[in-house]
Order: C-alpha cells, then structure tokens, then sequence
DNA sequence: CTTGGAATGTCAACAAGGCTGACGTATCTT
DNA sequence: AAGATACGTCAGCCTTGTTGACATTCCAAG
C-alpha cells in the first residue's frame, strides 16, 4: 500500500489512511445522532417520530409542495410517507389543498400549530448546529459544508441545491 | 438579534443566520443518506440492515468487547442488540466466548466470515468518503470533522476520542 | 457460608416506520 | 374514448426500536 511521494500542497497525501477514514465515518456516526437527539426528544413527547419530523420540514421549506414532490425528497414511499401525513392533517398541523391546475394534486401547507411545531424543532436543532460552528470557526464551516456537498449523492444534491443560501451568492 | 463586532479572522460573525444554519442542517440529512446508502445496498443483500452493520462495526473496531460495551456505544437497549447478536452469531459472522474473568460477560468478535463482510461494508463507506474528501481538500477536512465533533454529545465524544487517529498525534 | 442485590444476557411481545403489491377514484392528456 | 398520472387506502411483511419478565453469575454483608 505504498502511497506515493507527498504532493506541493504543504497537506500529505497521506491524510487519506484507512485509519483517517474510518475516524471520519464515526465521526458522521456520533453527530448525526447528537443532530437528531434534540427534536427527536420534543417529538416523542408530542406522540410523532423522526419521520414527521422530515415531513414538516419540507412542506415549511417548499410551503404548498405536492405529495408527489415530498416523496421524491424523502426517498420514501407513498404508503409509508401517507401514514404520516394522514397524522399529520388529522391532528391539524398540516393543511392539504386540492390543486387548482391540476385538481389531482394536493398541495400542502403548515397551520399556524404545525408551523409552531417546526420552529421549535428547528429552534433546538439550529441551537446545536449554531453552537457546533462557533466552537469549529467560520473557515471549518465551509469544508464541513464542502465534504458533506461532496458526499451526497448526485440526485440529493438537486434537492439540496434548491434551498437558497445567500451565503452562495457571493 | 445584534452579531458584536466582527472579529479580527476576517470572516463575519453574520455567517450564523438562520439560513446558514437551515443549510446545514440539510446538508447533514441529504450526506448521511449517501453515507449509509452503499452499506445499505450490500446489507439488504444478505437479509441484514444497518443495525447488522453497526455491531460489526463496533465489534471490528473493539475485538472482545463485551455487549455492554457495545450497548453504551451504540444507545440501544440490550434487547435490541441481542436481537441482532444472536443471528450474527448464528450465521457464524461474530463469535461470542463466555469471559474468563466474569462469567455472566460475553466478549464478542468477528469470525473470518465476518470480517469479511466488516471489509466489504467499510471499504465501501470508505470510498465514498475518500472521493468526499479528495473532491473538498484536506482543509476542508479538517474543518469537516471540527463541526461533526463540536456536534456530538459530550457522552458520545468519549467514545468516539476511543478511536485512535495517528493523525491526531501531531 | 449463605444470601440478597447488582450486573449480564436471553426470551417474548408490541410499536413505529420502512417496504411491496393491488386496487379505486379523480383528473388530465391525447 | 383510452391511457397516463396523482393520490389515497388496504393488507401484509420486515427491521429495529421499546418494555417486561426471567435466568445466570458475581460479590459483598451478615
């Protein structure tokens, strides 16, 4: 497994060991539940889960987005996405609409209740990812931004993309 | 909601606008979809699922620890883990040998079988975040893993500081 | 030495939330 | 009029989380 002579970077090649590797898959491992340990504690107690969670937040992202639209993003299925949206519009968080256009599409909005919900959500989950990047600093920021960007896969980034960013634009 | 004066790095304290944050947090669901996808793609080959793929894992990561071990480490109740334990154990993927020392302990490790597949699932993990990395730099890297690490739960940290990293020695 | 509590691990049963497959209805498009 | 599309629903399965009950083993207090 020779790895070549060190590059002009100033950076070794050799940051790319298994062993760096494998510290990054942990690393995704143990944040990704400390990203979700705040809301998925608030949702408990209100009776939903994580897949609630995901459906709230991108119909408060893309208000009046169709079904057809929330599955494509979620990467689920119909039957499992509908469980929780019939919940969802039973309990009166979520409004659907038939479409005007096109009367086959249902187009869905947060309530005022629904998007009280969201912002507590997103309040604790913002917390902790504001909290993270003031520890890390603005510049590990952009490279936590651009290694995730990278790992995605290409048709998530499609999705990804669509949610403006100013902080892009320049 | 006054951001202070800027500070002297020469980037802006504004960078922590809702916005910013709602992207991160999105970054962070799409990426973790990818992570897991190729694994998942060879676990549901073999009738296994991630939490399969977990316990091998851990169990390649720790040879010989004891379930409790891997309980605290993974967060899931006993039961839940036993569940999986026992089919790995019974498809001959991990080895359970009572401990000399305590009795009521099992030290857990991977049988060739399982190593095998432990090198199958990480080599396809690790290749995708070879190409992550490649594609966003060694800087980036390291800012990459400052955020995920600022992002854990203390608990989680502890065992994740478990891991060494010679890359962390200098 | 015995005995009771704590630790470890196993078995059973249930719930959430994925999945597939089949089907019905309304609507749009050709 | 016919076929395609969008959505909803029923039924049934799997994985993986949960709690409760229980067996075994260890250890320390009496």
């Amino acid at each position: 497994m020779a790895q070549g002579t060190p590059g002009q970077t100033g950076q070794s090649l050799l940051f790319l060991t298994d062993e760096q590797l494998r510290k990054g898959i942990e690393a995704m491992f143990f944040a990704y539940r400390g990203f979700t340990a705040d809301p998925d504690r608030i949702l408990s107690d209100q009776g939903y889960g994580r897949a609630h969670h995901r459906a709230i937040h991108f119909i408060h992202r893309s208000p009046g987005t169709t079904v057809n639209n929330l599955l494509s993003v979620l990467g689920v299925t119909k039957q499992s996405l509908n469980r929780v949206l019939r919940t969802l519009i039973e309990d009166g968080l979520v409004a659907s609409t038939v479409g005007k256009r096109d009367k086959r599409e249902r187009h869905l909005t947060l309530t005022e209740t629904g998007a009280a919900l969201e912002r507590a959500l997103s309040d604790a989950q913002r917390d902790r990812m504001r909290h993270a990047y003031r520890a890390a600093g603005p510049e590990a920021v952009a490279g936590f931004r651009q290694v995730l960007e990278a790992m995605m896969d290409e048709e998530m980034r499609f999705y990804y993309d669509a949610l403006k960013d100013r902080s892009d634009e320049r």
